[in-house]
DNA sequence: AAAAAATGAATGAACGTTCATTTTTGAAAA
DNA sequence: TTTTCAAAAATGAACGTTCATTCATTTTTT
């Protein structure tokens, strides 16, 4: 099996259980089934492993949601793909998005590397510009748009995972996207 | 000076500026000018200090709203009030912003807690039950509605925070909250 | 001068990291 | 195929540091 790997889901599984406060590198270990030591010869050390972890998710994420981005398709129909896979990308591997939500605000990076953080929301970005030029999105600023877009797929994502609602429902992604895209079509 | 109030005002600072991961009890008690031994003739200890932060933020926050929410005005305007104060609140003090997000997702409080986390949204469910009822809001589930709010509201400040839009520009907190509102309403 | 508040050095536990030692691997030799 | 053995991988006890908390002592208040 490989150890690196290993590591890595021992990580997302102990963030998400215990958060990022109780995590040590002997319950990582333990987890992973290898000694402390081990860890050392795959990551520099415990930053260095947050931080291979959160980028590895990034490229998943990203990967992902831009297999549902289709030039030849109409903006509303890549858009409705793009923020379903998102939340399925979520819902299939709920600790992705615990970890995401807590490292995001819980720097253990430097401020300068925080720009990093809008990465996610790179597939969102160029959509939103391709639907401004063809005039099916409205035309106001680009972060009020983001907001619109990110904003509320984050908390209903929160919601499903804290069993307030139930994304799995029936129609409930279609009900969501429909909402979003009202929010953001002229 | 009252103490107490110091001591919390430095983990404020503290968390905002350096995250909650390098947060420990002698930068606390010198950031407030005093002994670390004195911490605790006002707190238990550290969870119970940061318990004490977050429940003095959310009472403050919804006081803080709930002043816009006027039982003679139509829902519209109320909503744009709410909004405003909340955006208004978070500009203002963007310590507040920040704990609350870290807060939120490094559980130092255990499981069972975490409900409380949606005490922040009260104003806005209040004020929503009752746009549905006027039939001035649409009739989509309390999540999705819920999440077309908050969720914007959150990102919003995030991108203002970190310098990608600017909230004081005159009319950006209008067009803000008018895009909102137009995603909610009939 | 008694009571209350504050101090900060001391304590011990927790934790990240290191490294001397052990185990595993796999290619070459028998 | 079996044996050999050097290199690579893995181990986990030990180390040094950090940190929350305590409490004997000092300072302030009444």
């Amino acid at each position: 099996m490989d150890k690196k790997q290993a590591i890595l889901k021992s990580v997302l599984k102990l963030v998400n259980r215990e958060g990022f406060y109780h995590l040590n590198m002997k319950k990582i270990a333990q987890e992973a089934g290898v000694a402390a030591g081990t860890i050392y010869l795959y990551f520099k050390g415990k930053e260095d492993l947050i931080n291979a972890l959160y980028g590895m998710i990034v490229n998943e994420f990203n990967q992902n949601v831009l297999e549902g981005y289709d030039d030849g398709k109409p903006v509303k129909a890549n858009f409705f793909n793009m923020i379903d896979l998102a939340i399925d990308f979520y819902l299939a591997e709920p600790d992705n998005f615990s970890f995401i939500e807590q490292y995001t605000y819980a720097p253990f990076l430097f401020k300068e590397n925080q720009d990093e953080n809008f990465t996610l929301l790179l597939p969102i970005y160029k959509m939103m510009r391709e639907g401004k030029k063809q005039g099916v999105i409205r035309n106001i600023p680009d972060a009020i748009l983001l907001a619109l877009i990110h904003g509320p797929m984050n908390t209903i994502i929160k919601l499903h995972l804290a069993h307030k609602t139930d994304l799995n429902k029936k129609g409930a992604k279609q009900k969501f996207h429909e909402a979003v895209w009202q929010a953001i079509s002229v």
